[in-house]
DNA sequence: CCGTATACTGGACAGATGTCCAGCAAACCG
DNA sequence: CGGTTTGCTGGACATCTGTCCAGTATACGG
């Protein structure tokens, strides 16, 4: 029964969100009122009475900061585990320990609850050519790769990236650099995951110093 | 410099801690009196101020409820709002309304918390040279840009990407796209915001996509 | 044209909340 | 023993905060 929020609600269910993740607290109706430059609470206040009568928010009355946002669990984020190197043998990640995680939720990945997922710490310029850079991460899935997909792939006992393409029916894989062996054959082909997403952090991004 | 914590002032991190879970939000002064059954409200104050000054907890002065456990910052998720299309106010966050939002742990962006982040969903190939492609989420600091950083910057009513450069001292704007205007003079330069981080999600990496 | 919903201004009040001061008691340590 | 830390009582205050009432303006649909 939960009707949609107009523009401005949205706006505002949004801010809490925000605010909630940034600050780890919902904000006060007055933080509210000043991020949006109301002069009153009251505008602030009638758009979380609203929201509220729309079940996209529930408070409890009378206690500060009581908001919570109506699927804010449902929000579901998923921790992808990061190896930064895969050995030869795989299958067992049970004798894997992850280098961390990176979280990011399953909506923006498009990633389905029941595949398994994974990241890789990339390494070296082989894949320049795809725009893929050195230290870049890349979220991996566990299935069978088409066409041009971009694929973890086991060669020679090492892990690398390369492009998975089939000619005659037949695949093999290709580094996209110029610099790389064009072309390598793939007599036994073992695909160890298939990209779906590339998350980048740049080095020069540094901050100016910090106080 | 961060002793530990007395076996009380343990009982009474883990409450926070808990109440922050269960709840959403982390418990007041008098909830956590409450809860222990204190006659004063002074009782949890001090085990609070006791908890910050050997760097336990952090608090907001004044603020309700602002209360954030040490270490407790791991799994935070940021959610980043994102702008499909930046117009030329831009100051007035007000005026703008998210086209949704990415979601990402705080760890792995390396975001200040008191920063200002946003996303901008990239159009044209301007920046291909960057490996900044067409479609890719590129997340934002509101910062002031240092040289060779790359940038959203305003110029003349739209907002492109670009890297910022400075030569003899003077900031301009380049491409990184040799089919592009290589440099591009700021008369007027209006920075918006300063790239920290990019997310993709390639469409070929398609799902089972039949050919 | 009327009614309703949305979006806000302006002012006010009561209770929630952080904070401070002045103690008291027990445990610990040199 | 005296000094310090810890753990608490009791009360008080300023302000933070949710909430309410009254009123204005705009847009939309019947």
């Amino acid at each position: 029964m939960s009707s949609k929020p107009t523009k401005r609600q949205e706006q505002v269910l949004d801010y809490v969100r925000r605010h909630r993740a940034l600050q780890g607290l919902p904000p006060t109706v007055r933080e509210i009122q000043k991020h949006f430059g109301f002069a009153s609470p009251n505008a602030a206040a009638s758009h979380l009475r609203a929201l509220e009568g729309k079940k996209l928010l529930f408070r409890r009355p009378g206690a500060a900061r009581a908001l919570r946002v109506a699927g804010d669990h449902g929000k579901e984020v998923a921790a992808i585990p990061i190896y930064g190197d895969i050995p030869a043998g795989f299958a067992d990640t049970r004798e894997q320990q992850p280098d961390g995680c990176v979280y990011a939720d399953l909506d923006s990945l498009d990633i389905r609850r029941t595949a398994r997922t994974f990241a890789v710490r990339v390494r070296g310029d082989s894949m320049t050519g795809a725009h893929i850079l050195d230290g870049d991460l890349v979220v991996l899935e566990l299935r069978e790769p088409n066409h041009g997909n971009i694929v973890a792939a086991l060669i020679d006992g090492e892990t690398t990236l390369k492009r998975y393409l089939l000619k005659n029916r037949r695949p093999f894989l290709r580094a996209e650099n110029p610099q790389y062996p064009d072309l390598i054959p793939a007599h036994e082909l073992v695909i160890q995951g298939v990209m779906i997403a590339l998350f980048r952090k740049p080095k020069d991004a540094g901050r100016p110093i910090e106080p």
